[in-house]
RNA sequence: GAAGUUGGUCAGACAAUCGCUGCGUUAACAUUAAGUUUAACGGGGAGGAAAGUCCGGGCUCCAAUGAGCAGGGUGCCAGGUAACGCCUGGGGAGCGUAAGCUCACGACAAGUGCAGCAGAGAGAAGACCGCCGAUGGCCUCAUUCGUGAGGAACAGGUAAGGCUGAAAGGGUGCGGUAAGAGCGCACCGGGCGACUAGUAAUAGUUCGUUGCAGGGUAAACUCCACCCGGAGCAAGACCAAAUAGGGUUUCAUUACUUUUAAUAGUAAACGCGUGGCUCGCGUGGAAACCGGGUAGGUUGCUUGAGCCUAUGAGCGAUUAUAGGCCUAGACGAAUGAUUGUCCACGACAAAACCCGGCUUAUCGACCAGCUUCCACC
């Protein structure tokens, strides 16, 4: 059985984890998400979630969007390339229901798993 | 039944699948500074406001003998409480037919200040229009030469009426007067002092006294009474790598003296510039122990002024006793996602050390008390 759980090796644990993505990055964007992926040493991807106060107000709304890509990444951990990945919110993020924004993040991975083929070729 | 008002309760429900988190049990693994890591099972997992961070406390560290000053806060009275700026009951004022609601509600007669425009005058006020002109003077007439009558309004008197304003220095009436005026009187109102009721704020169709004494503003300074040490869980406590660095001891090293012998003793050095002094630069070994402490980790961290029920005390806030219950504890930060069914189609919004309040936001649903109106018996 394949095993879709979200331990904590597959998230971005620290500060210095976030640097090294946002220094040499991949881009893939859309006008609400911004995915961010940089090579790891790891044989699985790992995620972090960068939501910020200007873009989405409430508290409730925040957690809301970070629960829905989080597990988003959980069920389709497996077909990911091994990166690290950043996900950055941005305006309008909050206008989104569930579904809309799964179908957004679906997109952005394949997009950025395109990217990464096309660097590697190079 | 309708409208209103007060208090309270709830905050979509159910099922399946895939997850997250910490707790308990079991198993495996590891034993390095720490029961660390992994797996399985079981039973927990956001709010009434978790919010704003506006008050009050606990807890922790720092400071400290107490008191005062400065600064800040509170402000009718009594009670409740760990405490409060909160709550309860009472008084007063205002709003409402009523149930009920609202109030920053100490003192402007301690002192100092402030008030646009208008208005004559805004605080021991003032005289523009007005009223009077008794008294003194002026003019005319009469005269028994003492004065009398009339007139004007110069001095003067006055504040009734008008005017301005949010506000004009008790009100109404009668007397009084030249005209007026608490000038006098009656009634109403006010002040002060008793008395009575009440713990008190305060109240009184009570008694006495006082012609009545100066309006507003203290979220103006101020005065009076009472209260307040500072910083905060990134508080604080503990464990503690790697690397660098600190201290102590021993050994090594170097020089000199000594000895059979690094055996013993003394000094700290050694190298280079430079042969020596001085000066400058560079180097200064190893081990053990001690102390501080960074990364990181553990703890603080949820059993508490706790919740529920019953009974007693109290108008009530609350409290006493007995019994029962354990109800989130994360740290790149859990409490979710997907699918299906149903309905009234789901508001405001998510813990971060913990409590008590206040304030603000909020789709709705339900329960209870009370008030007014209508209908029926």
């Amino acid at each position: 059985m394949v095993n879709y759980s979200y331990s904590r090796e597959l998230r971005l644990l620290t500060p210095a984890n976030f640097k090294t993505v946002f220094k040499n990055p991949l881009r893939a964007g859309s006008p609400q998400l911004t995915i961010l992926a940089c090579k790891n040493e790891f044989d699985h991807p790992r995620l972090g979630l960068v939501v910020p106060k200007k873009q989405v107000k409430l508290a409730v709304g925040r957690n809301k969007i970070k629960r829905v890509i989080r597990d988003n990444f959980r069920l389709s951990q497996h077909d990911l390339l091994p990166l690290d990945y950043v996900i950055i919110a941005k305006g309008g993020i909050g206008k989104l229901d569930n579904t809309q924004l799964n179908k957004l993040t679906d997109k952005l991975w394949k997009k950025i798993a395109r990217r990464y083929k096309e660097q590697q070729q190079r």
